[in-house]
DNA sequence: TGATATAATTAACAGTGTTAAGTTAAATTG
DNA sequence: CAATTTAACTTAACACTGTTAATTATATCA
């Protein structure tokens, strides 16, 4: 008697298919630009069919950018730890973090800049993917401090104010790709290491 | 025969009243929720009104971003400049720019965030306001490096990183209110002041 | 006053997110 | 197997959006 199952797995599948097809748009044509009838088109169902699968368009924006969160935290723990070297870690981190947002442009700015103005407050509330990426950066900022080549500062503050760092470059990078900027690479390595020197002990 | 100059003087004055009618909603309410009609019923004239003083809604965001942009020049020349403590003045200016962020996050979010996506690279051209801003930072800069307080640095590169930073620490504040930040000056202070140090001599 | 130029409006178009009602197809029950 | 309930999906509609073209009102000049 697997028809339920079965019946469940279908929807599962529809739910997917539904966000998958979203986020292909919000990311090539922007989240605004995105109607629910081009959603629907694209997977050919009805516009309102979206409607069984997620609450409104905001829920699937929502849903979106949980899955950009998963992929950048992913991405950040794939990367090789050295144990030794945690600020080399850190850089290697930091830099990882704002060639993701560059690579990803409109995803990184459907989740840290579009999102939060939509779904106030929310995305980084306890046991959500965004605490887990925090959590990553927190570690790292608390191994530089134990090893005592950091001197002794905040962990909660460094670490926000590192996110903060690397945050701002990726969006200016993001938003003003028309402007002046040095070198991308420079500009970028320049801003982590700055942070990172100020740290030193 | 001033009749030609009174209705001049009347047009640009209409042009004024939209446009401020228009940063006022945009500020309150946000620049997607406020519609051409919106506008249109706050100054007491039918929505098409608009399209003979304002090419469309785009060009009123861009005006309502030069006058922003001219505040923030202002608040950031009217600061006192000790010449003889050069870091102490960057300083004081990177808090001013982020509690100029914080005070008008709207603004601050419309101008940098928001126009840049529909006005594509615009905004920081040459003669611009936005350009007078980064000279403003550049200058501060380069006297560090003149004084030897900073090392032998590059100015650009060091400019558009401190912008990163300052820029960075404004959003993350703005966007994510219910994050459990440290402490808000306690995180401004320490984004300007890990700059700060990681570019002294 | 009558002609002319300018300012402002009305009506309309194609599109938006979303809801309620209606329809079709599948699963369950007797 | 036939009847009925349930789930999935669609059609039609609402109130809104930015914007354009055609039309009306208003003020200036001869």
């Amino acid at each position: 008697m697997g028809t339920k199952e079965r019946r469940a797995r279908e929807k599962e599948q529809l739910q997917r298919q539904i966000l998958s097809a979203a986020r292909e748009l919000f990311v090539n044509e922007g989240y605004e630009n995105v109607s629910m009838r081009k959603i629907a088109d694209k997977i050919e169902y009805s516009p309102t069919t979206i409607y069984l699968y997620f609450k409104d368009k905001a829920d699937l924006l929502d849903s979106a950018c949980q899955e950009t969160l998963l992929d950048l935290l992913n991405t950040l723990e794939l990367l090789n730890r050295d144990k030794s070297d945690p600020i080399e870690t850190l850089r290697k981190s930091g830099k990882a973090y704002v060639e993701f947002g560059l690579k990803y442009p409109q995803d990184y700015k459907l989740t840290f800049v579009l999102r939060p103005q939509f779904q106030q407050g929310l995305g980084l509330e306890e046991g959500s993917v965004g605490e887990r990426v925090f959590n990553y950066l927190r570690a790292m900022v608390s191994e530089c401090i134990r090893q005592r080549v950091f001197r002794q500062v905040d962990v909660e503050t460094t670490g926000q104010a590192l996110w903060s760092a690397v945050h701002g470059v990726t969006l200016l990078l993001i938003d003003f790709p028309d402007f002046p900027w040095t070198e991308k690479d420079k500009l970028i390595d320049t801003v982590i290491h700055t942070m990172i020197e100020g740290l030193k002990a």
